[in-house]
DNA sequence: GCCAACGTTGGC
DNA sequence: GCCAACGTTGGC
């Protein structure tokens, strides 16, 4: 079991929007690094939801892959913002994972916080000029990050 | 295959 | 709304 990092902005989908829908395909990823992870996650593993572009960014909740390498349909959608022209059926270009919201947690665990609690080296997103959407987070840090989140 | 121009992300 | 740090595009 992994567990990784995914951002949203809440203005546009965030944690309650999640709890509300209780699942959602995680679309809209068009970076390939980050493809590249969600291509390895797996179901099961625990994904930390983090609100990008808020007041202040942190992270809100937790939720869960319940689809492996599920092909994003937005791609194919000429109406949508993430549509691709260059993605075929056959070969697409974008996959990514179903997941189930799991917990909004008692405490938001701000990103002034979590640079207090974590070194740049624990962390991807703590990094300078990390724009990644989706990351690993290895178990030790997660486990700290949830002992935060529900004390 | 280089790289300038352009577009995007996301903290501040 | 600014802008640093990336990532992508496309002419050459």
């Amino acid at each position: 079991m992994q567990y990784w990092l995914f951002k949203s902005e809440p203005e546009s989908f965030g944690i309650d929007h999640l709890k509300r829908a209780r699942t959602t395909v995680w679309d809209g990823v068009r970076n390939y690094q980050a493809r590249n992870y969600l291509r390895t996650a797996e179901v099961d593993d625990l994904a930390f939801f983090y609100h990008s572009k808020a007041q202040p960014p942190g992270i809100a909740g937790l939720c869960r892959v319940t689809a492996a390498n599920v092909v994003d349909p937005t791609q194919f959608d000429p109406d949508s913002k993430y549509f691709d022209p260059k993605s075929t059926r056959a070969e697409p270009r974008w996959q990514t994972v179903k997941v189930r919201f799991v917990e909004k947690f008692a405490t938001y665990i701000s990103i002034d916080t979590l640079r207090d609690t974590f070194a740049e080296d624990d962390l991807m997103i703590l990094q300078k000029g990390s724009r990644l959407s989706v990351t690993p987070v290895n178990r030790k840090v997660a486990e700290r990050i949830l002992k935060v989140a529900r004390a």
